[in-house]
DNA sequence: TTAGATACGTCAATATGGCTGCCCCATCTT
DNA sequence: AAGATGGGGCAGCCATATTGACGTATCTAA
C-alpha cells in the first residue's frame, strides 16, 4: 500500500490502522449508492421486458461501438453462454446489430440500431439524472475524488480495459 | 479527464449542464469498482457454499446486532421469502441466530454466533484490503469527496436509514 | 375484551442471470 | 496443412430474486 502520508494526515494514522469504522462506510455507501443507481432504470427496463442484464451489454455496444463480442466478454466478465442469450434478446428487440468484422471476418462487430442508440439514451438519461444530481451537491472536488477511490478498487488487470474505454468520448 | 469548466464553473451546478462524459465515468466506475470489490470476497463464501445474499445479510446483522427480521428487510429490499432462504441457511451453519423480542415478543432479533463473528471477520479482512489501498492511493480528501457523493445517490427516504447504520460504531 | 394491525413464516409457481462441460464451424496465423 | 482463435450452440444446473395468498402469534386501541 503506497502513500499513507496523504491519509495519516487527516483522520487516521497508516492506512494498516484504517479504522474499521470507515471501510464500513465505504462499503454501506457502495452497497446503497450502486443499488440504487441501478433501481433507478429498472422501470424503463421492464416496459421493454428486458432486465439489467441486458442494460449492461446495451450500455458498453453504446459506448463502443464495433465492439466484438470478446472484448464486450472481458469487459462484463460473464461467459459466453450468459451474453449469448443477452445479445440474442437485443437482436430479437431489434436494439442490436452484428456485422462482420472487417480486418478479421470472424469477429462480429456490435452496433446499436437507431432503436437501440434511442432506448439507450432514454435508459441513460435516468442515470444522469441521479448521478448528477449527486455531483451537483457533492461538488466538482468531491467527483474527483469519488473518482480517484473507484479507480483503486480495480485491480491493475483490468484498469487498462477501463481507462480505454473512458478514452473516446 | 475531459474540460471541467462548464462543471466547474458549477459548482454549485446545474445538472442540466453535467457533460455527458462525466456521467458515463461515473456510471462505468461504479460499476467496475462495485464488482470488482464484492469479488473479492467470493471465494471466502463459497469455501462455506454461501452466496453473495448471504453476505449482505451477515455483514448487515454483524453491523448492527439484534437487528429485526423487517429492519433488515428495509436495508436489503428484498422480499421477505428470499431472505427467509438465506437467513435459514445462516442459522443452518449456525452463523447466526435469533431470539425472541424483549419489548415485542413477535420480533426476532438477529445476531451472529461466534463463528459468525469469525467468518464475517474474515470476509471483512477481504474488503478491508481492497477498500484500504483503494483509499490510501487516493488520499482522505478523496475519500471524503467518494462518500459524498455516494451519499448522494441515496434517495432521501433511505437516507436516515443508512445514516442510523453509520451512528453507533 | 375484542377487532384489527403488525411481525414473522411459509406455500407454490415463476423469472432472471449466472455457471460448467462439451462440441461445432469459420477463419486467421504460422 | 495444423493449430489457435472468434464465435455459436446444446444440455443441465444453481443462486437469487419475484408475486400472491394464507396462517399464527402478538401487540394496540376502541
Amino acid at each position: 500500500m503506497a502513500a499513507p502520508s496523504s491519509v495519516s494526515a487527516a483522520t487516521t494514522a497508516s492506512p494498516l490502522f484504517l479504522r474499521e469504522h470507515e471501510v464500513r462506510r465505504g462499503v454501506e455507501l457502495l452497497f446503497f449508492g450502486y443499488t440504487r443507481l441501478t433501481r433507478a432504470i429498472d422501470d424503463g427496463l421492464a416496459e421493454h421486458g428486458l432486465g439489467r442484464a441486458h442494460h449492461r451489454a446495451l450500455y458498453f455496444i453504446a459506448r463502443q461501438p464495433d465492439l466484438t463480442i470478446s472484448e464486450l466478454l472481458k469487459i462484463l466478465a460473464i461467459t459466453k453462454q450468459s451474453l449469448g442469450r443477452v445479445l440474442t434478446d437485443l437482436a430479437e428487440k431489434a436494439l442490436v446489430e452484428t456485422r462482420t468484422g472487417v480486418v478479421d471476418r470472424r469477429q462480429k462487430l456490435l452496433r446499436l440500431t437507431a432503436e437501440g442508440v434511442r432506448f439507450e439514451a432514454q435508459l441513460f438519461d435516468a442515470l444522469r439524472t441521479s448521478l448528477a444530481s449527486a455531483y451537483a451537491a457533492a461538488g466538482q472536488e468531491s467527483v474527483t475524488g469519488f473518482w480517484r477511490v473507484l479507480e483503486g478498487l480495480i485491480p491493475a488487470e483490468d484498469k487498462a480495459m477501463v481507462i480505454a474505454l473512458q478514452k473516446d468520448i
